[in-house]
DNA sequence: AACGGTAGGTGTACGGCGTACACCTGTCAA
DNA sequence: TTGACAGGTGTACGCCGTACACCTACCGTT
């Protein structure tokens, strides 16, 4: 009599333990572990299990993606539009950064999902309600492109494969091999150059938050100006 | 007698037939069609043949990135750094449109081939050249980031699936429905917001075009802006 | 109390993938 | 003539996603 048979001992399966599995195992052994053999298994369950709760992989993929974009803060309102839509892109950053796999993901799917359209409607809004009209916005939202996602391909990036691969270790300083830099002198160049005076940064490492508000800022201060002389796409 | 057996009369294999023949393959039915069977049929050829000349898929997939980069127009000397780096860029997007599977293969990858470093390599020269400190052009490059190598996310971007799922057959025109416009709203209006005074383009179609130009110079013109007042990452 | 429907977990199987490994074959230098 | 070797072949393994038939426990109805 004991209690039930071990079977039933567990916690019953349910889309969202799926899912919030799904992404701790993406984010602790990367998206290239995520099948759905590893994901039954580690839901105690046979491969099978998981299509009576989610359609297929992609659709698994999808409501993850979702969910990673569900954990972006809400806007902020009564703000300059500037200040709101930095803050929010620098929060679905913060979001981003979480779960490394997530980036690739968004850029590998046709990028429809529900949420991520929620939240792109309402940045929209914010820049509308900032008074730039809509031709203007339309435009901003191609100038940033995934930015306002919070990701840039972060050309050099390490944490890049860490979506692949698994969690980053260490942040390994990484110094260019001397002949990779005879090779590419001015990459060598410029790899070590920022920060150069700023001792509080080792070697060759490079402050992603930085390089990523650096580009933001770029990107609104220019559209700063543009709304400010009344741009149009027409006189072009 | 005849002739040799029919085994041996077709083109023997060769390193450069089956990377050009793979990015054929990948440009005409999407990356996810090639496989190394895939490929192996198209070349006439058993599978484990192309292990003769390849190491592995991964170093396939390599090769034909560089063979797209290759591509790439080689620097205009002589040109404002401005203008030079603009024509390089737009000239990586050229070589990238005609095969929309390389951006998503070039972001899945630890992005690290030869060509690619050599090509950013001579970007930061011609930044460089034209008077940008190291420091700012290390900047610029992350601010760049994808847009340098001449794609963006095109967050809504249609070409985007063509690198999977084989060549875009039609551009269609793939207006919103309507219940979908009516949950988002602001994305409905800028959707059709621009080029709305330009009879040329027709209703919700939008000029990729002129959106990447749009962002580049967005960047560029700030950057220029940057380096005349001498910006420099110190003072921030 | 008996029963039929249904939601949800199981087992088996299929076709596709990348590729390790042993093998064969034609070519060419010695 | 021989033997090494470059290059194409065949088989096999372990993964993958998932179709399909099945079982089982629970439920409301009668």
């Amino acid at each position: 009599m004991a209690e039930q048979a071990a079977t039933s001992r567990r916690a019953p399966l349910s889309r969202d333990r799926i899912l919030r599995t799904a992404v701790a195992l993406a984010d602790a052994a990367g998206i290239d572990s995520l099948s759905m053999r590893n994901l039954a298994q580690e839901l105690g369950v046979v491969p099978m299990a998981l299509y009576k709760h989610v359609a297929n992989k992609d659709e698994l993929l999808d409501a993850m993606i979702d969910m990673v974009v569900g954990e972006i803060d809400p806007p902020m309102p009564d703000a300059h539009w500037k200040q709101a839509v930095r803050q929010r892109v620098l929060s679905a950053r913060a979001a981003l950064r979480c779960h490394p796999w997530a980036a690739l993901a968004i850029e590998a799917r046709n990028m429809a999902t529900p949420a991520i359209l929620a939240y792109l409607d309402s940045v929209v809004a914010t820049l509308r309600s900032g008074g730039l009209s809509a031709d203007l916005a339309h435009h901003v939202m191609h100038a940033m492109g995934s930015r306002v996602l919070g990701f840039s391909q972060e050309l050099f990036d390490t944490a890049r494969d860490a979506g692949r691969s698994g969690p980053t270790p260490e942040q390994q300083p990484v110094a260019m091999p001397p002949e990779v830099a005879a090779r590419f002198p001015h990459l060598a160049e410029i790899a070590t150059a920022a920060s150069h005076d700023d001792a509080s940064v080792v070697g060759s490492g490079c402050d992603d938050q930085f390089e990523f508000e650096f580009a933001l800022d770029l990107l609104l201060d220019g559209i700063e100006r543009l709304q400010q002389q009344g741009w149009t796409s027409a006189r072009r």
